[in-house]
DNA sequence: CATAGGTCTAAAT
DNA sequence: TAGACCTATG
């Protein structure tokens, strides 16, 4: 998902930073990517549908972040992605065949007054379409500017972001607020920078990443970020690197690629949200009269209409987006009626859920934006037992030893799982049987056989790698002490050593004296 | 050099 | 399963 590539050819452009750097701003949360990764850590309780409290681990994971943020001042803006499903790569032919013929028949369906089988139908229209609801969070994620105080940052794992053109994406933020961030002004104002965006604009710079390949529109076959770069940055217009491109082609590209390019690009501009003052769907820019004569009219691709009354109802957290079902309502104990507090970031609250201020929110359909700020009266809107999370095995993180070199940050892109529901599929692959952790702390039941267990690495503070010939069976477990004494019970040949060059990506450092996990290195 | 396609592996406490 | 990495191929 995302952009292909995106990430690695903007390296230059991102760099880490602690969210502290927001203090006193509004941050967009990418709800999901929390939710999945909290999810991880209960994944057997959510599976089995368990009683346990466990269950709300992820609630936990969520809300630490949440406070996280809230201690440093931050206000979050959390938006729930009420999308699914990523499109698939079927040709733009059946997909847009597919489109039309079921927003007509849930057309006819809600015309009947059958809500229910009319959104059912609205879905297979979206999961052959972009997932609308997706792209809308994003949208107004990025461009809630001038609405609501503004949003000086998006935190996701979603490359896409950038598209959307959000004044700042931070990437990968861990529990200690440490991410990666690649701000907007300085890709449009680079002073040196390879490549340079110096001659593009939002719009520019949107085309390319479609050109590159997106969850929209694969790219075309043997275009990929560099020639996006180059094309847009030659001709600078879209239409004329999209002829360019079509003369350099042939046949190659398919018959409605410009056309699905131009959706494309418009679905990043101009976006359907909720707009909650006035509670009904608008778009987040308009359009203009050019595109919509060179679009036929067609407008689908943004998303089916949404009678106001259904976008409310979603909005406000009662109506679940993808079955259009109501959710259920909670048991009183589960309701949490006290305000939340920003002090104690350690203490996690328990909200069972989203919290909601019934008077500052704003979302864009499908979603919930949920500004949390110290004295509103909180509102639970979204119970976790009606919500089942859709778990993906997926890895965002992952570091190897070829990002050790790169002044920047890992290249990783994100994920971000559109799912608003859920089922948790495949248990077999969290059992630890399945598991094969790299790095893995000392908890008893992960260490194997032949791991070789450090004690300890002395300043934990301090980035550390490890570089040696370790067996891909071999478990590193690393705690503190120091790192004589590590590269001692190391066998021969292994050794751990200082990394200058790991001094970002490798290790987070701030915050918390206490971890004994040494969470990188190196394998050869 | 860039891309396409195969292979491998995963989050959290 | 999706993403990240690796590499054969053009």
């Amino acid at each position: 998902m995302g952009i292909k590539d995106l990430l690695r050819f903007m390296k230059p452009y991102i760099a880490p930073i602690h969210i502290k750097k927001y203090a006193g701003k509004r941050v967009g949360i990418d709800a999901y990517s929390w939710l999945h990764k909290g999810a991880y850590s209960c994944s057997l309780e959510l599976c089995m549908n368990s009683n346990s409290e466990r269950k709300l681990k992820y609630i936990d994971y969520f809300m630490h972040r949440i406070n996280l943020l809230r201690h440093h001042k931050i206000t979050p803006v959390v938006v729930f992605d009420g999308g699914n499903v990523p499109c698939k790569a079927a040709t733009a032919e059946e997909r847009h065949r597919g489109r039309k013929t079921n927003h007509d028949l849930a057309m006819a369906k809600y015309k009947e007054g059958d809500i229910r089988a009319a959104t059912e139908l609205f879905q297979r229209a979206v999961s052959v379409t972009p997932s609308m609801a997706h792209q809308l969070i994003q949208h107004s994620l990025s461009n809630l500017e001038a609405e609501k105080g503004g949003i000086a940052a998006v935190i996701t794992e979603d490359s896409d972001l950038v598209a959307y053109g959000c004044q700042a994406v931070v990437f990968k933020m861990d529990q200690y607020g440490n991410g990666e961030e690649m701000v907007r002004e300085n890709v449009f104002n680079p002073v040196g920078r390879t490549p340079s965006f110096q001659n593009f604009d939002q719009e520019l710079f949107t085309g390319m990443c479609v050109l590159a390949g997106c969850d929209f529109l694969p790219s075309v076959h043997g275009i990929g970020i560099a020639k996006a770069y180059a094309l847009v940055s030659k001709y600078r217009n879209l239409d004329r690197a999209l002829s360019v491109l079509k003369s350099q082609k042939g046949n190659q590209m398919p018959e409605d690629y410009p056309k699905c390019f131009k959706e494309a690009v418009a679905v990043f501009q101009h976006a359907q949200i909720f707009d909650a003052e006035k509670k009904k769907v608008k778009h987040m820019k308009a359009i203009p009269e050019k595109l919509v004569q060179s679009l036929d009219g067609e407008l689908d691709f943004l998303g089916p209409e949404m009678p106001p009354s259904v976008a409310t109802a979603i909005a406000e957290g009662n109506l679940d987006p993808i079955n259009m079902k109501a959710f259920d309502h909670f048991p009183a104990s589960r309701h949490h009626q006290e305000p939340i507090k920003s002090q104690n970031i350690g203490q996690i609250q328990r909200p069972e859920t989203a919290v909601v201020s019934a008077e500052d929110s704003c979302f864009s359909l499908a979603k919930l934006i949920v500004p949390l700020t110290n004295n509103e009266t909180v509102e639970t809107t979204i119970a976790p037992n009606t919500i089942p999370l859709k778990v993906r095995h997926n890895n965002p993180f992952k570091k190897r030893k070829d990002d050790v070199h790169s002044d920047q940050i890992g290249s990783k892109t994100k994920q971000v799982s559109n799912a608003a529901e859920v089922e948790i599929s495949d248990t077999s692959n969290v059992s630890p049987s399945n598991i094969k952790p790299k790095v893995v702390n000392n908890v008893p039941s992960r260490k194997r056989k032949n791991d070789i267990i450090l004690e300890h690495v002395e300043s934990i503070g301090e980035e550390v790698s490890v570089v040696t010939e370790i067996e891909s069976s071999d478990i590193l477990c690393v705690t503190p002490e120091s790192q004589e004494s590590v590269n001692s019970k190391l066998p021969k040949g292994k050794r751990m050593v200082k990394n200058e060059k790991l001094k970002r990506s490798s290790f987070k450092s701030s915050g918390n004296k206490n971890s004994s996990i040494l969470n990188f290195f190196s394998r050869v």
